[in-house]
RNA sequence: GGAGAGGUGACGGAGCGGUUGAACGUGCCGGUCUCGAAAACCGGAAUACGCGCAAGCGUAUCGUGGGUUCGAAUCCCACCCUCUCCGCCA
């Protein structure tokens, strides 16, 4: 994949060495920058539109003039006192107590002044940072425009499902067949969207996250990782805005912590406040965390089954890379995803998401959808993006560049995959005319004695 | 949970409340020397933001947030984190 007009390397633009070339310009395309924003907000208007974004531009104007006016006077009134102080500390030197007495008087008068606009001064600050903070990226130029699901693109699709010659059951009846799956004793422990599995049904779900844990590490060059499954809202933060979508999230009572809805909360964190050094990139994760959500918007979708639950387990990768390379790393990093289904010989399809579908992080990002004959449909069981330098602005995720400045990282994730939805996806495509289900062949080594899951008697 | 110690730049480690963005060392980059290298010597190098066409100037940053002061890395308060000891516990 080829950018259409590459990112340019910010960050060491006050070089000495810069040729002649024409004045540059601040980052193109890549994320919400405020510099962006001074300079071509026109444009980003625009680009921000074809995600159902509304900018606000005289809005962001008018904010953006007062922030220069209290910034520029504070600092001028800062760097008064700062000179006061000095010569103070000079008369001092000097033994001039009655120099430096005078100076001191003169210096009183800043106090209250100085203390006011300091505080004018942070608040405009937090106001622009906020404001800008609830931006969306913005997509990249491939990106499909378009404002519902189904403007999304198919890029591929892979395999064919398979003829069952029967009626295909979803996996809530298959998993009460088994005994398996239990939403009455969930129910009664949590509440709705939440499941119990049992018996063979649990050792596939484990089955399931181990082998895709291990093609990964092994054979994709990730590296495993177990992190914490609460973060504070700082994570939360870099990557999306806490602000908009903690209504989406579990949040530890009394404490600043969130229960993380993805490990990708987690794992894209490790790098928030590092300068990662060049030859350390790109850094490839893999994580097998439990995921938390809340679903406050979802009433009434897939309210049956654990298509989507307060908590299912999920194989996240992430990958930390060179801002030239994520594109290159959001193909590589789909195709892992994709490798676990061809392995696990489930039908997919790959899907560009359209510029109003994406999450609020993405510029590009690839849903893969997996056939379920129980619904009979393609589902999602992956979402793959390429945020680019906007959780890393965020989180001040940097790595230092071949010239020695700091620059931004580009972040990706991806699900490879979502456990459940994998347990979903094999129960319903290899489904047997008696109620049990075959075990894929990739899996039977994680399965002991198995090859078959039966019905209970 | 109780008692104590501590959090300074890539790292180690100084820092009487006053030209300290921060000594010194290591590491790093450039140079001298060398056939090369090492050693030695010389020099350079933080990050973010603002103003400016630019040269440059300014502001902020010594765990975080407040406070005292003309002036805070240095003093006070709160919080966070790390380490040691004790207790408790999966």
């Amino acid at each position: 994949m080829v950018r259409a007009d590459r990112p340019r390397p910010r960050g060491q633009d006050k070089r000495k060495d810069e040729r002649a070339a024409p004045p540059r310009r601040r980052g193109r395309e890549e994320m919400i920058d405020v510099q962006l924003l001074r300079t071509e907000i026109d444009a980003v208007a625009k680009r921000l539109a074809t995600r159902g974004y509304t900018l606000d531009i005289s809005g962001f104007r008018a904010l953006e003039e007062k922030r220069r006016e209290i910034q520029t006077a504070t600092e001028q009134l800062q760097s008064q006192r700062n000179a006061l102080a000095k010569q103070v500390g000079q008369a001092k030197s000097k033994k001039d107590e009655a120099q430096a007495a005078a100076l001191m008087r003169q210096g009183a008068e800043f106090g209250e002044k100085l203390k006011e606009m300091e505080a004018d001064n942070a608040a405009v600050q937090e106001k622009l940072r906020e404001f800008v903070s609830l931006i969306p990226n913005l997509p990249h130029a491939s990106v499909p425009v378009g404002s519902r699901p189904e403007d999304a693109v198919e890029q591929r699709r892979w395999g064919e499902p398979r003829k069952l010659g029967f009626q295909p059951r979803d996996h809530v009846d298959i998993g009460a067949g088994l005994g398996g799956m239990d939403f009455d004793t969930a129910a009664k422990l949590a509440g709705a969207r939440f499941v119990v599995m049992k018996g063979a049904v649990a050792r596939l779900h484990r089955a399931i996250a181990q082998f895709m844990l291990d093609t990964h590490t092994t054979e994709h060059g990730y590296t495993e990782v177990y992190t914490p499954y609460m973060v504070s809202s700082a994570c939360a933060d870099g990557v999306t805005s806490l602000a908009k979508f903690k209504g989406d999230l579990f949040k530890i009572e009394d404490r600043d912590l969130y229960l993380i809805p993805t490990s990708e909360y987690s794992v894209t964190n490790f790098v928030r406040d590092e300068i990662v050094p060049l030859e350390k990139l790109p850094l490839k994760f893999v994580c097998h965390s439990p995921c938390f959500r809340s679903e406050a918007g979802a009433a009434g979708k897939d309210t049956r089954g654990m298509i989507r639950n307060h908590q299912f387990d999920k194989v996240e990768l992430v990958h930390i890379v060179h801002p030239d390379k994520s594109y290159e790393a959001l193909e590589s990093l789909t195709a892992h995803a994709e490798e676990i289904l061809k392995r696990l010989e489930l039908p997919y399809r790959v899907v560009t998401l359209c510029t109003g579908d994406m999450g609020f992080q993405a510029a590009k990002t690839y849903d893969i959808e997996v056939w379920l004959p129980g619904q009979n449909a393609y589902r999602e069981i992956s979402s793959c993006s390429n945020c680019e330098g906007f959780q890393a602005r965020r989180m001040q995720a940097r790595f230092r560049n071949e010239k020695g400045g700091p620059e931004l990282v580009h972040t990706l994730n991806g699900s490879g995959l979502a456990v459940g939805r994998t347990l979903i996806a094999i129960m319903e495509n290899y489904q047997r005319a008696d109620g049990g289900i075959d075990i894929p062949a990739a899996l039977l080594p994680y399965m002991g004695p198995l090859k078959v899951i039966g019905p209970a008697r």
